[in-house]
DNA sequence: AATTTGGTTCTGTAAATTATGAACTAAGGG
DNA sequence: CCCTTAGTTCATAATTTACAGAACCAAATT
């Protein structure tokens, strides 16, 4: 593992790396997984082994290690191997964003049994606070009623 | 400000707040900040003053005072004052959860620019990896399309 | 004018996060 | 059997975050 050839980037490339990081990290991910998650956006190779990683992004092995580690259970990538090779060539699994998008939106939801103990608990459920939380669970309601929807609506549009 | 009074809450006040206050944290907001969100949550009182707040939950005045003014700007709480008390009564803005589902939305709505500047940058724009980016900034149209409409069906639909 | 009230601002620091480097392991090749 | 490859794991160093405490300040009260 000696000094394999990191990846060339220009500046643009460079650039766009953190810019779709630091999304990445407004998003719950730490540093070093989210640059990953931008060299693997950015890169021409859609495919790039744990040293090219590692390398083009000046990672530890360390580091590469736990964020691939981190990035595969929670499903954001994969990889392949080819016969007569140990490399592992990860790539984005894209298919996962919208999987992302449910969990996103069903969390949010999640939210409402909370907001129903609150009203459970309330001494006044009358007031305007106590209408207040009513009215957002309605809105979760509503979501969480809308949402199978419009998925299937995009799933039948794609074609 | 000398030994002004807690609110008293039960166990399982306790436990919605912090409950209330995780959730908040998973969204990105400190503890203490998601703390007070969990407090206005459960509160039987809609309306708490700083003190009221900062004993409470055991917080000093400094992260009090931080914590409501990050709120405040952040549009999650707003305060009435009462003429001829100094005092701020601080009380959540419910309003803005929509206001801060669509912010959400368009903040992964605006991820799409950055996919558009990472096809730009491609070599090969007919691959399967970028064909797989393509498909995905086609689902953020849809998005962007398609939420404006889901809203203004949930605004029609509240009476 | 001194004190109290209702905060804000400024260090300092404990704790949590994030990454490093070194040691280790397991599989395969020579 | 030793070496290389392709990593993993562990101890620890370096940041960063989040909060407490003290000093401070402006308005109202005595």
């Amino acid at each position: 593992m000696i000094d394999s050839k990191p990846m060339l980037l220009n500046d643009k490339q460079k650039a766009l790396i953190e810019k779709i990081g630091i999304y990445h990290e407004n998003n719950g991910m730490q540093p070093a997984v989210a640059r990953i998650m931008g060299l693997l956006f950015v890169s021409d190779q859609p495919e790039m082994t744990f040293d090219e990683i590692s390398e083009t992004l000046n990672l530890s092995k360390s580091a590469t290690s736990n964020a691939l580690n981190l990035l595969l259970q929670t499903g954001q990538i994969e990889y392949t191997t080819f016969s007569g090779e140990r490399k592992r060539y990860f790539r984005l699994k894209l298919s996962n964003w919208r999987d992302g998008f449910t969990k996103k939106i069903s969390q949010m939801i999640s939210f409402r049994e909370s907001l129903q103990e609150a009203m459970a608990l309330k001494a006044d459920k009358d007031c305007q606070a106590s209408q207040n939380i009513n009215e957002l669970i309605e809105f979760l309601d509503f979501l969480s009623q809308e949402m199978p929807t419009l998925l299937e609506k995009w799933e039948n549009r794609k074609h």
